[in-house]
DNA sequence: TAGGGCTACTTCCATC
DNA sequence: GATGGAAGTAGCCCTA
């Protein structure tokens, strides 16, 4: 064997584990760079006289209508039921 | 009875659910309470001159039983011994 | 000195950071056993036939009002602010 | 002009504000995209028989400077014996 | 084992 | 420039 303690599979082992760890590595500096350009682009609109916090008050209401259309309905049924039972006890 | 569908069960059940609620919304104000005397505590350490964020770090271990903390110490050497190898064989 | 390497001052150190960690320490295990009695109580509801997830969704409905009243409020300006600007473009 | 209130800048800025808006859009779905190829790796891993929470623990290493690794376990020594030289004094 | 809820951390913004 | 507070995000756990 080639070194002191490793056979042939562990070798494949730290080979596989490496390679996984290395692109995880590759993706989260990709998504870090884009986290980056996020930032700039919230600069850019600051600097054009824009209010970064009401952006993304806006970016979330348009990400929402899916969400927000699940959670809603659920509470909206939460309530129905709810105002069922409480008008039981009149 | 007064109204076309309600009957004493459903009263009951509505009652029921109020009190859970209740019951709920007062223990998650004392958590919320101790929470704040979390922050107080670690702000104290702080104007005294701790680290805070050491002080997590400690908490966190002690945390721990030992025998887990051993154990994932145990295999995060094994993983690194392994990608040590595994760059050396590049 | 009592020992081979602590003075005083480390020493009255030693025992406020002691003090603080088991400070923290106390008020976590508190507040742990708090979340236990939630759970107690969302499990006795859910064996009493109500819907844990409906009852979280009427928790949420009743603690928001405060912060929703802010966050909404904003989102309002926001929206209206945006739509001002929008109908210029028409 | 058409309305009564709304320039040319107003249109401007409306429009300005749509381009970021839709630009900040783009970036987050792109970085959603990534975080779910990260997500991805990590199961192929798990399915490969490696321990992810590991993993997570050696990409967290690998990402901070050996200097700062180094002051961070530094502090924490320094704390601990503290914390066994207060509880000897007990 | 996948999903959802909870917790903790980090990052960002506003204030002094 | 620092500090505190708030928001968003990631990791962990527990249930179904």
């Amino acid at each position: 064997m080639a070194d002191g303690h490793s056979g042939s599979s562990e070798a494949v082992s730290a080979g596989q584990l490496l390679q996984f760890i290395e692109r995880i590595e590759r993706l989260e500096e990709e998504k870090s760079g884009i986290s980056d350009d996020i930032k700039d682009v919230y600069a850019e609109a600051k600097a054009t006289g824009f209010d970064a916090k009401a952006m993304r008050a806006i970016i979330r209401l348009r990400k929402k209508p899916r969400s927000v259309r699940d959670e809603e309905e659920a509470i909206l049924e939460v309530y129905l039921s709810a105002l069922e039972e409480a008008e039981g006890t009149r």
